[in-house]
DNA sequence: AATGAATGAGCGTTCATTCAT
DNA sequence: CATGAATGAACGCTCATTCAT
């Protein structure tokens, strides 16, 4: 008989206090090590009142999918907001430092819930060899004179996500790629990226 | 008392037998619905047999990662051989396009080995709804005369992953990360591929 | 604040409405599939109401089955009303055909709300085997000249229900049971309505 | 560290046990009431174990079931076996024989397995009204020098059941009934059985 | 080296029932 | 009378891992 007051709440208060506690989970332990029963205690509530509120251990990922998008475009939108309309190099630079700034507040959030992805580096596996290659040819060329990186590992990091991302997408929308152009696009946002 | 040839193999040849039979199944339904069982029997193997030559389950996915990270780093590198040494566009001219190729052949490979990643709709809804933002405020740009942008939706793309994964990896290292600075290089980074 | 009207209901209206919607509900997919939610839901009361009218799901069960017995008692005796009360052979046989009217229309939830019965091969493999055996016997007799039985099969059931019912209600009953005088109550009403 | 001994049994004992138990279990609280865990601990082995023999709760029903209708099928062979060739009377008086003594023993696991029976004299609710008010009609003409009939509660059990079970097969079965057909078989069934 | 029977913790989900309003 | 949010026990099933043979 403890907490007699406020055995109701707001369905929308509820709702929160489950999104809340659910966050705080995924972030410490990812999504599929997290179970109903640890959100429902850590929110306060019994483990049936979850299905009150969500469907499923599915739905309330998204919901904070959801919830999460909307917070950052805000984000992104207001950085612009400020720039004279005329100043397009602005917009952009405001666009790159505002999703900067955005994402950096949230990228664990945004990896668990949209990869699996906990275990800090494991993505690196893989990437880090690519990465490093990649950053030891930006340093040759720039020892050579044949460019200049003011820090070469940031941006073979970039140009391999970039690069990657864009396989990635192609390879969603699933209807066959045009490698050709798909490799020359890559290759000239490289190299302008690079040689300006 | 059957088939008592062959009952022991060479260990390499066991070892590569689940890793290939592991491949095989992680590719069509992810790490996670993968159960042991289903690797051992496709592997031709008793249960039992998988822990002589891993551990755990995590054992084989990084494995694959390890072998799958080989034969990658080979590819690019041999795009790269064959450009005359003093080169240096044309080299990474030919590291974006050996990497497009070779990732385009491997991208789910990789995804499912380093993100538990389930095709559709991988980069959730925030993705594209940043995405989309951007590619508006560069046709705009290009409309205003700003810029030249063969293919904005591409670009946009490009720039985002970028950005995310540099973020990543600076959330990864961990140590304090210098915002001013990071905003500062990816802003460029944005700003020479788009403006040149 | 909308339908103010109405909120409140004849107690035996509002029990009524509950018992039609368990009962539509039983029928489509029988008792334990039915929750008590689907049936305030489906009478338009609140799940706390369905409490106020019945202590249990259990008790829903038993009041539909009150009331089915009484419907089809009134339709056995009306059948009978009809013959004249000299006519002893005329009203066993107004029985057995009001009988048979009363179940064909009702059977389906006579099953539903006394055994758990969802349709097809509801009686087990078990009990066509011994049929199947039976008519096999009456249909050898008849090709012997020992018998003539109209409808093998038919008889068959018959015999095989009437039999199974009798050993129900004799174990229901629980006491100890007369085996040899039940066998050869029983032998002798298969006799009757096979030889005549 | 019990049991060190035989922590492997053949495969048809484990199945066996495992079944001998649930049949134990589900006579004793009926099929829906039993849980996996109480099978497997009466048979003395881990949860997960239960899964190495049946998929699912019901196959270890029908399996039940299977094992069933053939101990009973032989019963009753066995019955007959003994009548001469020609006696079909007594091969029909050795089959009801058989029948009853094979369904005394095990009525109550029949439908358990078969129908979900467990409270007994549920099915009375309804039926005992039915068959009250038969058994009052056969005593009623019995009275009235229209018929012997030595127990009348017996007979009404036996002619209701057989009565039942004709419209139960019928309805499974599904295709249309001619109901003037059955009506008139089910009617000279009951009057044979009475009159002889 | 290889087997595969056995384990048992763990999980998502359902739902009859209660009770404060 | 009526509501419906909240409860929490219960259950079927999965599967990585162990270990006696």
């Amino acid at each position: 008989m403890p907490t007699k007051l406020a055995r109701t709440k707001p369905p929308e208060a509820r709702r929160a206090d489950l999104m809340n506690a659910a966050q705080r989970l995924f972030l410490r332990r990812g999504v599929a090590a997290t179970s109903i029963e640890q959100i429902t205690e850590a929110a306060g509530v019994a483990k049936g009142t979850f299905y009150l509120y969500f469907d499923t251990k599915e739905a309330i990922r998204a919901a904070l999918g959801e919830r999460f998008a909307q917070g950052l475009l805000a984000v992104i939108e207001a950085a612009i907001a400020n720039v004279p309309a005329a100043d397009w190099p602005g917009k952009l630079d405001a666009w790159a430092r505002g999703a900067v700034a955005a994402y950096l507040d949230a990228i664990r959030l945004h990896d668990v819930l949209f990869y699996e992805a906990h275990p800090p580096n494991r993505r690196g596996a893989t990437d880090n060899v690519i990465v490093d290659h990649l950053t030891s040819l930006l340093r040759a060329g720039e020892a050579a004179g044949a460019w200049a990186v003011p820090d070469a590992r940031v941006t073979a990091l970039f140009l391999f996500s970039g690069l990657h991302g864009v396989i990635d997408a192609a390879q969603v929308a699933g209807n066959r790629v045009d490698r050709r152009a798909l490799s020359a696009r890559v290759a000239r946002l490289c190299f302008r990226a690079v040689i300006g």
